[in-house]
DNA sequence: TGCAGGTCGGGAAATTTGCCCGACCAAACT
DNA sequence: AGTTTGGTCGGGCAAATTTCCCGACCTGCA
């Protein structure tokens, strides 16, 4: 219960858990980090479930995960070893960039972000610098997030189209999908569809995370 | 004399220990409050097992304690508090004005609550009333369980037992109802029940009316 | 012209909900 | 002591919903 979660990085090196669906990929990459003396891979994951299953046994200080895996969103496996450990320092590893993605990741709880197509030496600095609290991303996630920062965009809600906006409004506001389909002169099925949509670009797994991201930026007033 | 405990108060003041998860938040009330000669902040806490830690090594005349923090309870930190010293006094200070958390904090052993949204004077004053073993609480506070005790069940949570409160609590913060079950050591199949349950009581239709009413009591912090 | 993407809904398996039930336990009442 | 009440916990099962796939339409745009 009570477990004293102190700074055993500077003693025992950084230990990690490995989270990708691609054994080889994580051989590879295990192979790479391990070549650090002070770094220790404790564990390998290959899915959201398994991935958070590792985190409670082996307490790693970084988990480097791959987000874009079958089954369970990987959003999902940093929510939840988030959740479970507050503290706990979680370093995407994705092949994409894309600002929605990083984002979301970001929001999920993720302390840092680094693309597969980045050097190794970065990927070693961005463990480090997680490992010591610190955010950390690559710089390709870093170009496309600032490009991405004097543009328009206002929140995660501009990855939705117009409807999906206004579905979610409504639902935030507590109707339920029979009135926003009547409201809206839709089939329930496809209210449904949107549904689910919106959970998936928002990233957000729960409709308690879907009203709270939608009160938090502005679409719902309390 | 006769008065031990009394006697360190007028020698060397108030002594205080602040509990809030927000440091700006801390930091703004410390000055308010060292501004007082006779009040001295001797801690800080982030957190509930902070806020025992720091009492147990402190023993501060006065604890001045937001409930509304992540992680466990505030309302568990008072009773672990009250557990150890019966003579403690706790002032929750609050966002919120709920008869429901007010009742509930009171219940844990609160001496006082004070909203956010008062004067300083009125937190000051509330200070020196729990140190000299009074109870105290904000106007504001003190209308609405004036109110609420006039017409019953004024709130719909207090129709809710306490491990209705604590799942609709997690489940509005956006849990799972695996990591609730998870957490509570349950049965999935019983927190679905508790969640059903819930919206019966509240005559909520919607899981987003359902964490409407939650944030609007104070349950979760948006 | 073609293609990308928002909108709309069907289909089917997997999961959850809605509502019922019984069991246990502690406190309060008779 | 016996009983009623009420909170907690979970099983069962039909009905509803979610999840994730799919195709179709339309519009803007390269």
């Amino acid at each position: 219960m009570t477990t004293a979660k102190m700074a055993t990085v500077t003693t025992r090196g950084i230990s990690i858990l490995l989270v990708d669906d691609h054994p080889v990929v994580r051989q590879g990459y295990r192979r790479v980090l391990e070549h650090q003396d002070d770094f220790r891979v404790v564990a390998e994951a290959d899915n959201a479930a398994n991935a958070y299953r590792a985190f409670k046994s082996h307490a790693p200080d970084v988990v480097v995960m791959d987000i874009s895996m079958p089954g369970a969103s990987g959003l999902e496996a940093i929510r939840n070893i988030r959740a479970r450990d507050a503290d706990a320092r979680v370093l995407v590893f994705s092949m994409h960039s894309e600002a929605a993605q990083v984002k979301a990741a970001f929001g999920a709880g993720a302390s840092g972000f680094v693309t597969k197509g980045s050097e190794p030496a970065e990927l070693i600095a961005a463990i480090r610098s997680v490992a010591r609290g610190e955010h950390a991303m690559s710089d390709d996630v870093a170009r496309v997030l600032a490009l991405e920062s004097l543009v328009p965009t206002k929140s995660a809600l501009d990855q939705l189209g117009e409807r999906e906006i206004e579905i979610l409004r409504q639902f935030a506001a507590g109707s339920t999908k029979e009135q926003i389909a009547a409201n809206l002169n839709l089939s329930t099925k496809t209210v449904q569809n949107y549904h689910y949509l919106i959970k998936a670009k928002t990233g957000m797994r729960t409709d308690a995370q879907l009203v709270r991201l939608a009160v938090e930026c502005g679409l719902a007033n309390l």
